[in-house]
DNA sequence: AATTTAAACTAAACCGATTTAGTAAAAATA
DNA sequence: TATTTTTACTAAATCGGTTTAGTTTAAATT
């Protein structure tokens, strides 16, 4: 049960490693391998089950047929789902993904980084902190493939898959403002994201064209580290008089879980009192008590646009696809904002 | 901004490759390397900012620094958790993780391994599809490091980490059961997968324990690939007459989202008409209208012992650790069984 | 002073592929 | 028949590390 090399079916057969290597990469023809050759070379593999070390074959030719993914967390619906596609999509073009979750860590992303380089992936998709900006300069200055989503620099060029959260949560908004609510209330995190400040502005623009003046004491904005905690005051004080507001946006799933609890215990109505939406969805938002408006991303696109616009950089088509691409994302009418 | 290699560091410093490689694996003191040598080679390293290429590495050692995850599909809650936990445990013990899902297609899984052992994995974590017994013989013949979780080959003695299913259905029917519900449904799978026959398995103990027939027509077994469909006429017969159960138990989490939307579309109250169980969880299924009692798997726990396990295994630690762990599975009450 | 031992290195083989730059023999052309 | 071309291969270098088996020089021992 040893397992063979290409050595073996050399010397097995009396050739030379070169044209075994030749004929096993289907480069048989165009350099004049005898058909019988091929063949004896072929049946001979196959008999033995010859499969090539991918590691030998990466060392020599200087690529790997894998593609890094880094994501802030695989146990997050949304990234799982992105991971999903991505891999899917990554082995229809034949290659494997090596994937990693930073935990947020921009310390944890840059040696991530580091090591999917050394491994010789052959190119990467990011789903950065937002805090390397030097580690994706130097990609971009090792000419190393890679691919932003959901997240980006705005400072650099690069490629990148983005859903469009600006116009995200304007939709949210409207929802709202169109059911006559006033008063909404937006709770998020701090916005060391872009993604943040963007869901952000987009509410205030929302407020804005309905001449709302946006009142800072109704939006919330939480610690990365510790809105478990935090969100319990901020709804408190979002509920109550002065604030009063008839209506939330949570600004990720999670704090919409987290958010929807909070108002259970306070004993608010949903959505009669105060109307939810949530940014982002959940699988089972359908069947929560009441079901939750949300808006969806289009997390499906995101990971086979981003695998297809990587292999396009990996194969040096320059100007093939459109590089950078802003999703739009979807509002899903549900019972939270007493629509239905 | 070219890449640095072992060859440069020995030329800038008119060293050979040996010295350098040796000082760079911290073996330089054991192979009397004088310390000021050494320290010229690591600060020149780390000035240069040298890092090893990983590819050229395993290919010379034999072996890569890095663990194969075979998972039936990444998007699917209970495996996200577990692969996040997977990932972080290794990466404490300074490996990085291979992921890759097979899409519960045995062809596809048995083309994964392979790739896996190509790439010179030093271990692989499997959550199998249960129909490659062949690929699994071949691993222990290769002695390749394995460790299965979720799903095991009961023919063939293999490290594992199991969930108790047989316990954890068990424990759901006996809260039924206990709550007066005697005519209990139980939704679940073709039992392709041992899992799922456990689960049955528990289900029909737990009644019998109870000196309740089983009958087979509250028994419903879903194809794999058809499930959505089938679980509709499958609900209608459970609920009607003359089965008209009080009580239903599914053998998934999706499952469980499926034929609460379905029992919704039939009018059936939950819990006063019919109280429902769920084996394994889901994030928000405290926020479900009811909020769904549940069997918890102890995701955390099968994600961490299984890489404490690899490595051992790795290590060639002989009977160092327990290698086939058992582990139990959480009730957990929520209205869904009108019991609060 | 001759021999051993230790210190501080290094040359070259090796891992398992790919690839460049050939070569020998047969066939085609002049 | 001599020369060129083509066919069907192959030897050896290469990728970037690790590792085995030395080597050289200086210090210690007899």
């Amino acid at each position: 049960m040893k397992k063979i090399l290409i050595k073996d079916i050399a010397n097995a057969l009396n050739l030379s490693k070169t044209s075994v290597s030749l004929v096993l990469n289907k480069r048989g023809d165009e350099n004049k391998i005898s058909k019988q050759t091929q063949k004896k070379i072929l049946d001979y593999a196959k008999k033995h089950n010859y499969v090539p070390n991918s590691l030998a074959r990466g060392l020599s030719r200087g690529k790997s047929e894998t593609i890094g993914l880094i994501i802030p967390d695989i146990s997050d619906d949304h990234y799982a789902k992105i991971a999903g596609h991505i891999e899917k999509k990554a082995n229809d073009y034949g290659y494997v993904v090596l994937y990693a979750s930073s935990n947020k860590d921009p310390k944890n992303e840059s040696k991530l980084i580091q090591s999917m380089i050394n491994r010789q992936v052959d190119g990467l998709i990011l789903a950065s902190t937002q805090q390397n900006l030097e580690d994706i300069k130097l990609l971009k200055k090792k000419k190393v493939p890679f691919v932003l989503i959901d997240r980006i620099y705005p400072k650099i060029k690069t490629n990148y898959v983005l859903v469009d959260n600006f116009r995200g949560v304007q939709k949210a908004a409207d929802h709202l403002l169109n059911l006559n609510r006033r008063k909404i209330g937006f709770v998020t995190l701090k916005p060391g994201l872009d993604a943040m400040r963007q869901r952000l502005l987009g509410y205030k623009e929302a407020l804005k064209k309905f001449k709302i003046n946006s009142n800072n004491s109704l939006i919330k904005e939480l610690s990365n580290v510790n809105y478990e905690h935090e969100i319990k005051e901020s709804l408190e004080d979002l509920v109550r008089f002065p604030n009063s507001v008839d209506a939330i946006i949570f600004s990720t799933h999670y704090l919409t879980s987290l958010g929807l609890r909070e108002l259970r215990r306070l004993n608010v109505k949903v959505p009669h009192e105060v109307a939810i939406v949530s940014f982002d969805e959940l699988g089972a938002f359908d069947l929560v008590d009441p079901p939750i408006t949300s808006i969806k991303q289009p997390g499906a696109d995101i990971g086979d646009f981003s695998v297809d616009i990587l292999m396009d950089e990996i194969k040096g088509n320059e100007g093939g696809l459109d590089k950078a691409r802003m999703l739009e994302a979807f509002l899903i009418v549900r019972k939270s904002c007493g629509a239905l």
